[in-house]
DNA sequence: TAAAAACTTACTAATTACATAGGTTTAATG
DNA sequence: CATTAAACCTATGTAATTAGTAAGTTTTTA
């Protein structure tokens, strides 16, 4: 039940281009360094949000990556699905409707679709600009203004 | 991010005691048979929860298991504790307090801390009993007494 | 003492996680 | 127009985890 590196770090990549929406489009080279993560994975990772479509990217000399949207429209639940793949805590609930063929006489199914329910509603209702936010509560952090 | 067979198996185990529970001490062999899960697999998982001192054992000829408690008082979040060691969405919540060096400036710390929480609130309000019940009310199942 | 059960340990095959490495394409700039 | 620096792509590698299988030991009852 772990949430792998790849969204942990995507969703920390997410982060910094949103404290860094002003300074144009962002390289990876100084996510990386900020984050302190191998650029060479992130260079694996950054790509599956390109292709989702919630980037703006430029390729070449001076190039690198932006948000597409404001911080507030990006869920945390919306990341992890892009990256992790599927949030369902079993297999069956991966896809939508059910397909096991015993899914009609399982007991614990039930259990399982609230776990999944609760999971999602979750990580749906937060959004990066909740994140930047409540750091900012806080007081002496490398983020602050 | 999901549950494994060893978790999931054991849930079922102890459903099939709850629901044998006046059958005496139940084998393996019946276990396995009704579950439709190999015997020698479940052979490996119930020891775990038999070390966590949540059943009664027999070894030996007409040897088995049963619960050493009511239905109504194991929770799954406790089944899924023990077999799964820690139901934590991210390692540095496995043990408490966190013993992680960046944790005091982990901007995305209190996400994971929030997920931990209503996982773990919705595991352990369900318990064994509550999953009997809810089978019941179904029509046509393998399991109506 | 034979049978049947729990218990223990070792092994294995497949998959996933977590990267590293090297090369290709693209675009701005001097 | 060549250089540089960025994204992009694909292959490789290693370690851990998952999901079992297998073989044998111990215990108890009939």
């Amino acid at each position: 039940m772990k949430i792998s590196t790849k969204g942990r770090y995507a969703l920390r990549m997410l982060i910094d281009l949103a404290l860094h929406q002003n300074d144009g489009y962002i390289a990876l080279k100084d996510i990386a360094a900020r984050q302190n993560i191998s650029k060479k994975y992130l260079e694996q990772i950054m790509p599956i949000l390109n292709k989702a479509d919630i980037l703006l990217t430029n390729r070449g000399f001076q190039g690198g990556y932006r948000l597409a949207r404001t911080p507030d429209s990006y869920t945390v639940g919306e990341i992890l699905r892009i990256t992790e793949g599927s949030l369902a805590p079993v297999a069956c609930l991966d896809h939508s409707p059910n397909t096991c063929p015993h899914c009609k006489d399982c007991i614990t199914l039930p259990v399982w679709e609230g776990l999944n329910d609760v999971i999602t509603k979750y990580l749906d209702s937060i959004t990066i600009q909740d994140i930047i936010d409540s750091q900012s509560e806080s007081i002496g952090n490398d983020y602050v203004i």
